[in-house]
RNA sequence: UGUCCGGUGGUGUAAUGGUAACACAGAGGUUUUUGGUGCCUUUAUUCAGGGUUCGAGUCCUUGCCGGACAACCA
């Protein structure tokens, strides 16, 4: 381990956290949560988060509980709850004890609502929906109060505890906290703090009648679990208030509850451009079938980076270099990718691979000889050790690799010019052949037996070395390729000459999926399995699909490499 | 016309009253049996006005711009 220099800068909740310890709040104890809804899958977006909480809480010696908010049992299934426990997990983090559930805490925070029910701090309300929304006002406007406002504790108690056994129905009460209906905060007109729901829960079945919100739950749950530093996003802040009024009116009469006090801070969420980040977003692309299903290469859910071959590390290290703070902001993909590029080119295999075959013929080589060349695995890694690769006369080579008429600069194969095969000789392209449609079919070279890889003693120096694999060995696979989901950085932003907004949908990237059906890889592929990553020499990282057989391979491109040829041609 | 939160290169994030820095992206070079990697160089920044101060990206103030809030969602 190198003495790596000390990181002095903080981003503002580290520097929260620090400010505690010195002042000693919370015994220096700090203690986090990662609070997802198991109405989903997560992504990139949840992944900020949970690198967040998680983070915050090694660095500081703390611990950090995962915590299903199941208030809702219309939304919620436990199928969500396993696949976001081995997305935490994938990602490298465990949580604290045993899987946390607001649901675990609904007798609780019933009995805490009974007493602010008779506190005088709550009430049931008897108005419709639609009239206590009419009711609340607008954020300019104060709301008026509600005619049930001021019933008596008993009938309070009375009506409660009939909702809670299912003798309402649906929408004709709900609980209210009794705080302000003339406050310029939205969230502080009598908020609601239950509504009757006849509906099964995934985990408490049909026990509750009454269901509590969001509200009314979170902080109450950050309290019983000690949770310290309550991390969200800023469309929370508004909340702040009422979480804050709830944790004080508990406090009147549970002092241990609220100690230690949690405190709610905001964060601004992550957004990348070229995609979207929102669930109702991504669950529609799936439902309409822009995707196919949640775990899509091309999806920014964990599952669709997992598939796609991101590693856990590098979506820490995303995570970790987008910084966290309080302005909207839209990363480029260009970071994503690099920190993929970052931590496969260290750890990735390379293989040779040709995405878009032409046939090579070496004309001065033996008719039937193989010869098994070595190559090494990795050139960024001395332990990655080399692999057999077999050579012969008819090899596959990429099409883009030949030029009829090549430009001074193409340093790679054309009528006269030479280059080297990787790992193996330094050849010269003799003629080539054309089909009736002008479309090259073969390329006919000859090769210098003194050129071998490793024990050259010609001392020819070409500019150009190309991958390619040999005919007879070739394995063949089918490789699919991704470009960005969306054809705009920001397809959500987008207002028509109404100004009304643009659906997003519109600026999907209908070439966000290319499949090569007729690709050729060298044959120690032919025993991968599903989630293998590797480098396909010149041509990028690719990760095997779960879809892969052994009769039938299947790759994910994951990222290109960097071409800076292409990026000349394109200049041009 | 309300309340709250923001505004630093193209994109992010730092600088905590004292030299505006780091990363990505871009440009150029170098190394290279991957047009990859590595290494070097380079372009480019404090929303605007006023005030406080020896000194302001930072504090105060006004304005402008952006975002959040009016589910019995979270």
């Amino acid at each position: 381990m190198s003495q790596v220099e000390e990181n002095t800068s903080l981003n503002f909740i580290e520097q929260i956290v620090e400010e505690d310890l010195a002042n000693g709040k919370n015994d220096g104890v700090v203690y986090t949560r990662f609070p997802p809804e198991p109405n989903g899958f997560l992504h990139l977006g949840h992944a900020k988060s949970i690198c967040l909480n998680f983070g915050l809480a090694q660095k500081y010696g703390g611990k950090t509980n995962l915590r299903f908010d199941d208030t809702n049992p219309v939304t919620e299934d436990t199928s969500y709850v396993d696949a976001i426990k081995e997305d935490v997990r994938w990602l490298g983090f465990e949580w604290e004890g045993e899987t946390r559930y607001a649901s675990d805490y609904f007798d609780k925070l019933y009995s805490l609502a009974v007493e602010l029910i008779k506190r005088g701090k709550a009430f049931v309300d008897d108005t419709p929906v639609d009239e206590i929304r009419r009711m609340r006002g607008i954020p300019t406007q104060a709301g008026e109060e509600s005619a049930f406002r001021d019933r008596s504790v008993e009938e309070n108690l009375q009506l409660f505890e009939q909702m809670k056994a299912g003798d309402f129905s649906e929408g004709s009460r709900v609980l209210r906290a009794k705080i302000d209906m003339a406050s310029p905060n939205m969230h502080l007109r009598d908020p609601i703090m239950y509504r009757i729901l006849h509906r099964s829960h995934h985990r408490t079945g049909d026990a509750w009648h009454i269901y509590p919100t969001y509200d009314w739950a979170h902080g109450q749950s950050d309290a019983i679990e000690n949770i310290t530093h309550s991390i969200c996003t800023l469309e929370f802040e508004v909340h702040r208030p009422l979480y804050d009024w709830f944790v004080e009116q508990i406090g009147e009469f549970d002092q241990e509850m609220v100690n230690p006090q949690p405190r709610q801070i905001e964060f601004a969420r992550l957004n990348v451009n070229y995609t979207v980040m929102s669930k109702r977003k991504l669950l529609e692309l799936v439902n309409e079938d822009y995707v196919n299903g949640w775990d899509d290469p091309r999806m920014p859910t964990i599952q669709g980076l997992r598939r796609r071959g991101y590693t856990p590390a590098s979506l820490r290290n995303f995570a970790e270099r987008v910084g966290v703070a309080k302005r909207d902001n839209v990363i480029d993909l260009s970071l994503l990718e690099f920190c993929i590029r970052e931590d496969l080119n260290k750890t990735a295999p390379r293989v040779m691979g040709v995405l878009n075959p032409v046939k090579l013929v070496i004309t001065n080589y033996p008719e039937r000889q193989t010869e098994d060349l070595t190559i090494e695995n990795n050139p960024e890694d001395a332990e990655g050790g080399t692999r057999t690769v077999p050579f012969s006369r008819e090899l596959y080579i990429e099409r883009d690799d030949f030029m009829e008429d090549p430009p001074k600069k193409f340093f790679r194969l054309g009528p006269g010019r030479e280059v080297r095969l990787k790992g193996a000789y330094i050849i010269q392209c003799e003629s080539f052949e054309k089909d009736t449609r002008g479309e090259i079919t073969t390329i006919y070279a000859t090769y210098d037996p003194a050129t071998k890889s490793g024990e050259d003693t010609s001392g020819k120096k070409v500019k150009g070395t190309i991958h390619w694999v040999s005919v007879p060995h070739a394995v063949k696979a089918e490789v699919r390729l991704y470009n960005r989901l969306f054809s705009d950085p920001t397809p959500t932003d987008h207002t028509d000459e109404n100004g009304e907004p643009i659906d997003y949908k519109k600026f999907i990237n209908d070439k966000s999926l290319v499949v090569l059906d007729k690709v050729f890889v060298e044959p120690s592929m032919r025993k991968v399995s599903a989630f293998d990553r590797f480098q396909f020499m010149r041509k990028g990282y690719f990760c095997v699909d779960p879809d892969s057989s052994e009769e039938n391979l299947v790759f994910n491109q994951t990222v290109t490499l960097r071409d800076s040829w292409a990026k000349a041609k394109k200049n041009n």
